[in-house]
Parts: structure tokens; C-alpha cells; sequence
DNA sequence: TGATATCTGGTAGATTCTACCAAAACGGAG
DNA sequence: CTCCGTTTTGGTAGAATCTACCAGATATCA
């Protein structure tokens, strides 16, 4: 379904997204309009689900970032499509895995400060209904953020 | 330093990284050029950091992602820059962050299949000198998956 | 207020996109 | 191997877009 000249795109617009049509041809090797049309079918198939700029956490104002381990009290799908529903829509969290291990759910969160992370916490996160329990690990050090999967 | 209107900017190449100058200097309620100066500014601070196309991880054929907590024997300089080192390079490695906590470090990692995901571990993480402890969370599900700062 | 620096919107040539075309490559069926 | 239908390819041209400049507006501060 992806083939390789396929990942050899992918791979050149997850380095830079807005890499012109003619610069991707070029490094990837083929026509312009070979490579216009390939990459039109990997967004409309999907394989490409966006575009986005990338910005720098604390120099666009955004001090603080925490992972939390989440456990929930039941896991009825009502529970579940319940928190599910508000992480969703809770654009302070940027991530949020279902995992196996101790806690149900791996949550990244990203804020402007530690009042706000508070305000997370209590206004939100404690709030939800069938919350067993929520570990913070506040992130002190991002080694990598990363989002170019490794083809 | 970034002001509102660079935010609404930034809100909006986060949404769509490749929305044309026009586009964006409309949503934006501003002219086209004062639109670029700005966008050129914030890519020349550094605010953003680039751009990059968001792929699909299963339908690009990485079906195995996980995260890991990772504890380290000693934190001299030596073992900590060398582990920040080889998780850098590692392309595997999407995310690594220095945490509170139990572990000093959480990874995510996102590989092809279990298989990738096992020569992971022997291959690169176990032999990282200083290691002290690795436990695997393997991710079940992704809820979200997101890279936008909440403006 | 006046001088300076900064920001604004508009414009035009260069670049790029994108929908089309005919030709080439591919894949079975006979 | 040859034929025919399908898919993919490279090229092209008009439309859209970018980007470097301009003069004028706005803000800053002594």
C-alpha cells in the first residue's frame, strides 16, 4: 500500500512540510507531476493526516509540561467514554495513550505555568467522573519531541 | 515577545502548516504582507521551529508503539549526556522527557511490530551504559495524538 | 512637537501549483 | 511473444502564490 518511493516522501515532508513540490521531486527523484500526484493520494488516502508548523513550547509562553498516569475507578464504557469524551476535547492535553501496566492511560499535558497546571487539576482532570487515581511527573528536561515516525 | 496576533498566526499554522499566506493572512485579519513578515519573524526566532507533515502511524505501517520509564544507576554528567546521546540518534525514540518521579525518563517509542520493538530493547536500550531500569508500557490505543500548543 | 524607528498595505516579477495531455511501463489473457 | 486495457509517467500552460521591494501610516521617546 505505501511503497518505497512512497516512504521516501513521507519521510522528506515529515522533515519539512512545507518542502516545495519541485525541492520533494527532486530529492526523492522523480517528476514533478509524478510526485504532485503521489502525494495527493497520500492525503486523500489518509497516510498524510495533515500539515502543521512546529513551535516551540516555552518560547511561545508555555512553561510547564507534565505526564500523568491516569487510573480509573471501573471501566465500563460509560466511565471510559466518558473521560475519553473530555480528554478530547481538553486542549491542554496533547497526549493521551491507552497503555497496559499500572495506570490506565498516559497523559501528556503542556500549560502556561504551575497556577495553570492547578487549575488543570482541580478544574478539570479531578472532576471527572470514575477517577481512581492521578500521578504527576512534571517534565523537567524535553531530551526529544518528536513526531516523524522512523521509516 | 509573541503578542496576540502571532499567536492567532501560530494557532492557525498549527491547524494547517501548509494554509497559503492569503489564507492565513485572512483568518487572521491582516494584510498579506504584514501576514509573511510576520510568519518569516516567528519562523526566524525560532518560535517555530519548522514544519512537518503528520503521518498516520498504523497506516504507515508502524503498528507497535510504547512508552517507557527508564531509571538510570548513577546521574554523573558521563552516563546522562552519553543516555541523551544514543536516545537522540535513535530514530525509534519519538519523545524523550526527564521527569519527576519514579523513573528519570519517559520514551515513547514507535516501531514496526513487536519484533522491531524487541531487537529495540536488546539492541540499543539494554546496552546503554548505566541503565538501572526499563519498564515497558505498551500503548493499547492512541486517544489523541496531538502537537498543538493550546493557545 | 519633532525625529527616528517600526510597522503597515500594495505591487510586480519570479516562482510554484495543479489540471490536463500524450507517451511509456505494466500485467494478464490468448 | 503479442495484444489490449490499466496504470503510471513526464511535460506543459494558465492560474495561483510567493517574496522582495516601495511609499505611507503609526508608534516611541527625548
Amino acid at each position: 500500500m505505501v511503497e518505497e518511493q512512497d516512504e521516501k516522501i513521507l519521510a522528506e515532508l515529515q522533515k519539512d512540510g512545507r518542502a516545495t513540490n519541485q525541492q520533494l521531486a527532486e530529492t526523492v527523484g522523480m517528476s514533478t507531476s509524478a510526485c504532485w500526484r503521489r502525494v495527493r493520494a497520500l492525503e486523500e488516502s489518509g497516510v498524510i493526516s495533515g500539515y502543521s508548523a512546529l513551535v516551540a513550547r516555552e518560547r511561545a509562553g508555555f512553561a510547564t509540561s507534565a505526564i500523568l498516569h491516569v487510573s480509573l475507578e471501573r471501566h465500563d464504557t460509560k466511565f471510559v467514554d466518558e473521560f475519553v469524551a473530555r480528554v478530547m476535547q481538553r486542549r491542554e492535553v496533547l497526549e493521551c495513550f491507552a497503555t497496559t501496566g499500572d495506570a490506565d492511560y498516559h497523559l501528556r499535558v503542556v500549560v502556561r505555568d504551575m497556577d495553570a497546571y492547578n487549575r488543570f487539576l482541580d478544574e478539570f482532570m479531578f472532576r471527572i467522573p470514575g477517577i481512581r487515581h492521578v500521578r504527576t511527573n512534571v517534565i523537567l528536561k524535553e531530551i526529544k519531541t518528536g513526531v516523524a515516525l522512523p521509516f
